[in-house]
DNA sequence: ATAATAGGGACATAATAAGTCCCTTGGAGG
DNA sequence: CCTCCAAGGGACTTATTATGTCCCTATTAT
């Protein structure tokens, strides 16, 4: 059932929320009925005029009753009602969700995209395409948009797609590589980025672990100075949220560093710093790039991250530094709502 | 999947084709890829300005990439085109099976509802509520719609909802009682369709199988004139068509009758009259009301009638009179195109 | 009786969809 | 190398629809 709705939210999304208003209009008339149409306004906050036209359109369906003493439903219209409701419920227990998400973790706006990515592909492909879809509708003319690393960022990449505003928009990593394979780099994703939706991008060659001189030296290159200010200048950062134990097996640091974390109980990792429960940094990566210090000046930060294994550390982070944006999954938000993270 | 399919087509059947449209315009693009908008619109006889739209709204959403040499499918297009598949074919289906049905029996309007009423409570009350739709849209003010008795017919009744023009309009059993079950009336049936809509009736009290010289009496009492001469000037018929099995369980008739029936290899019964499967008159019931020959008059025949079991009298039927509107059942549908009827 | 609340009609206006025409650009073919 | 065609895109007008606003009449409970 899922998929009908999924496909729906693509390629119909109005479909979706008419569907949704008309149904919250014939919930609205079965609890109240029989009810007038001021009342239904003021109880629906909607103007009157709309409220009536839809009204108009469900008797046109024969779904309500329309009377001297009020509208009533219909046998037909309590029939839809809640033959309706499981599908409805699905839609927008997400809507449901986000709420509650933003309220938990005192943040700006949440959206939350069906299922566990980290367990079904399209789950994956669903969160990597709200981040994409988020970026879009946020990016202006002549940004830029500062992206980090990782296998969810790369989704993202692959989701974007060309608008003309993406023309004058320039991709920037927002640390120097950090080890990873080639394409999690953020290097690497920002020319995707760049790449699949038509925008600029320019990159970050700056080594990891290098001596304080070099790098001194190194940032004193017109090459690589450029684009730090660039990143210091990102008016969207984009990034995601490694969890600890994935952390753990994929980065190539030694014995030494996996124990440091541990000792520390870092649980996650953003754009090159570990942060443990409380939201304290425990470690930094040795890179050039985007510093904590530079986060406020950034006008939108979107965190796109899902997964169940992954709740603690998107709890974690919202300790970090304050998010604005968040888009999940449906494993991620139940999983964040159902344990106690602390603030 | 296809409760929300039919939910959906209940609370808002527009925007079901609007998917459908752009489902038609993304397949098509797939087809042709990479295309022009020009070729396209020939191709999908749209005009220019609408697919334009169209085309922009999908590159919105990410689902096609247009570029200098034409629009091609994202990955992501093809993804949703391909999901949407079944979905599509459900929906629309039956449009495809109605063109088919349109021809084969060679009817001017044919609906199809999915399932079978024969067995599904539920596509059974489908059945209905798209013969009450087709009332609701045919008539007009001051018209006179005469009405067959039946289960069918019932459960029409019981959907009609009531709309303005039906204050206007007045209901009138096709003939007089068959001596079925009094729900099953014809007088009965229009009483409830008057309830229902907010339309007025009349009734035909005549008795079935009485003498001559009784009958001749009793039409000219101007009650049962009145009532005969508005039968007569109906403008819309609404019947439906009772196959031979289920007659023989049900009427009151003697076994005489049955045998008759048996003997001239009856199929089937439209308000009163009984026929063959070759569409010749093996039986009248002798009642007031409605008859063949006036037939030609009304203005517009509605047919309601679905299961696979009622396949052979609605294909019959056809040779009867010349249909007009066939509102019937995926079941019967399917029945009859698989099967070759004669003509 | 009367006040309150019901639905409904009518019309102006804002918003959006659709029709129409023309422009620049890139690539295939002469 | 030039020409021409078909590609997408911009810009403007017009038609259609949705919405806002205001007011009317009928019913019902007090």
């Amino acid at each position: 059932m899922r998929t009908l709705l999924t496909l729906q939210s693509q390629l119909c999304p109005d479909l979706l929320s008419v569907m949704h208003k008309r149904y919250t209009v014939l919930r609205r008339i079965y609890y109240l009925q029989p009810v007038g149409r001021r009342s239904l306004t003021s109880s629906l906050q909607m103007t009157e005029r709309i409220l009536r036209s839809e009204v108009d359109f469900l008797r046109e369906q024969g779904l309500v009753n329309i009377a001297q003493a009020g509208m009533t439903l219909t046998e037909q219209g309590l029939e839809v009602l809640q033959k309706l409701q499981p599908f409805i419920e699905e839609y927008l227990g997400y809507s449901q969700l986000s709420e509650e998400l933003k309220e938990r973790l005192n943040i700006q706006e949440v959206w939350i995209v069906p299922g566990d990515s980290e367990h079904d592909e399209w789950a994956k492909k669903e969160l990597a395409r709200a981040g994409a879809q988020l970026i879009k509708s946020w990016v202006q003319e002549d940004q830029v948009v500062a992206v980090a690393g990782g296998s969810t960022m790369q989704a993202v990449a692959e989701s974007m797609s060309p608008t003309p505003i993406f023309k004058r928009t320039t991709f920037v990593p927002a640390r120097g590589g950090v080890g990873d394979a080639v394409e999690h780099e953020a290097n690497y994703i920002a020319s995707r980025m760049a790449k699949n939706s038509g925008g600029r991008y320019r990159m970050l060659h700056v080594p990891d672990q290098i001596s304080e001189e070099a790098y001194q030296l190194l940032t004193q290159e017109t090459q690589i100075s450029d684009v730090l200010h660039m990143i210091q200048e990102a008016s969207v950062l984009v990034y995601s949220i490694g969890d600890a134990k994935t952390m753990a097996g994929r980065r190539k640091y030694g014995r030494e560093f996996m124990q440091l974390l541990e000792e520390k109980q870092a649980v996650g990792e953003s754009f090159g710093y570990y942060f443990d429960r409380n939201g304290t940094i425990v470690h930094r990566t040795k890179t050039a790039g985007l510093r904590l210090r530079d986060l406020p000046k950034v006008g939108r930060k979107i965190a796109v991250a899902g997964g169940a294994s992954k709740a603690e550390a998107i709890a974690a982070i919202c300790s970090v530094f304050p998010q604005d944006t968040l888009v999940t999954d449906e494993a991620a938000a139940r999983k964040i709502l159902s344990q106690n993270y602390p603030l």
